[in-house]
DNA sequence: TTAATTTCTTATCATACATCAATGTTTAAG
DNA sequence: CTTAAACATTGATGTATGATAAGAAATTAA
């Protein structure tokens, strides 16, 4: 239940299998069902999720009770709601599982044990978070200045392999669009494509 | 030329007199005038920008060569591009001067100086990553869920000031849509405001 | 397997915002 | 002060995307 964030943990964060094995005593993992809500509005985000198996998403729900999809995480990825772990404030979205999962939950208590164990692991959360910033800053470019189809062009290319896992009502919320929009965005991109191949 | 850095630094890193003298060695300030272009895109980010006087802010130009204003920086902001000084990469992104300003360079080195001086330094740069996410995000979430108007009144909510100090095409550039869209939204605000007040 | 639910597509119509063009207004320069 | 440049407003029109509705397809549950 463990094997691909240990993996994760010696690539990213540099340790080693006795620093790991420390460690894992802090960690929890569990197999989840799709649907299962891991983390609500109002709540704060005591735990980051890293992905074993499966797919989760964090979003949040406006007044009008409208999804937006903030993020996917496949697969080593994981997802949280940082703002609300680190400054101890309500959190403002939920993290639910799109799939069957298999979760692995990292605490406060993990974080600081981690800190100690491995002089990398600062460093490897500073890359994340660093990361993070572009992530978001390059969704902020989209938004601001790219149509539909080149924010789905955009999609695709960073999570082709989502394409199958995730309903397209969901991409078409990450995108901002309606599910409607999106399904005219694909037929006009598979026209084009007809014709130029 | 330092004063506002300094207090600025005392408050949300904890440095006393001696230790912000130490540092203050590796600091350059200057005075640049309105228009100085201090970052080109394709160039790395050597520096952040704190201003101590005037007004900053970093835009993206797209291929259709319109701007897109990422941020605006005030007196007392650090502006800068992270991503492209944390990870050596060209920048995306412009760094320019709106007014007359008063800027204090922070490099590299600066930057090491202040973690071997001070061993909260490392926990103010900390809450800076998380408080960028944080802005960040609340944007992806009104250019996903909010009208134009809604953006435009969240705005004058978080910088008050800036309202009489930028132009009001770039206001609109911030937000997403062109100036005569933003004319319009002021408008309207206007006839509800009267009407209802 | 069948029924029920969810998801996807298509069509029509509505709307927010963009674009273009003209004019007024303020700011800066000579 | 005068002229030019930058900025803001307004109107007319266009377009991308939203809303609604209905039916097709696919997935899930019984």
């Amino acid at each position: 239940m463990l094997e691909k964030f240990k993996t994760y943990l010696q690539k990213n964060a540099d340790l080693d299998d006795k620093q790991f094995e420390v460690l894992s005593k802090y960690l929890k993992a569990q197999k989840i069902k799709k649907h299962t809500i891991l983390l609500h509005p109002g709540e704060i985000c005591g735990h980051s999720f890293f992905v074993e198996k499966g797919l989760l998403r964090s979003y949040t729900m406006d007044d009008a009770g409208k999804e937006h999809v903030i993020q996917f995480a496949p697969e080593n990825w994981i997802v949280s709601d940082r703002s609300s772990a680190y400054f101890n404030q309500r959190s403002d979205f939920y993290i639910d599982a799109i799939e069957d999962s298999e979760i692995v939950y990292l605490d406060k208590t993990f974080m600081e044990k981690a800190y100690e164990v491995s002089a990398n692991y600062r460093g490897f959360t500073e890359r994340a978070l660093h990361n993070h910033i572009r992530h978001i800053q390059k969704r902020v470019s989209l938004l601001l200045g790219a149509t539909a189809e080149q924010r789905y062009m955009d999609f695709i290319k960073l999570y082709p392999d989502l394409m199958l896992r995730v309903p397209q009502w969901m991409i078409a919320s990450y995108l901002g669009i309606t599910p409607e929009s999106l399904s005219r965005v694909r037929k006009e991109l598979a026209k084009k494509h007809f014709k130029t191949s």
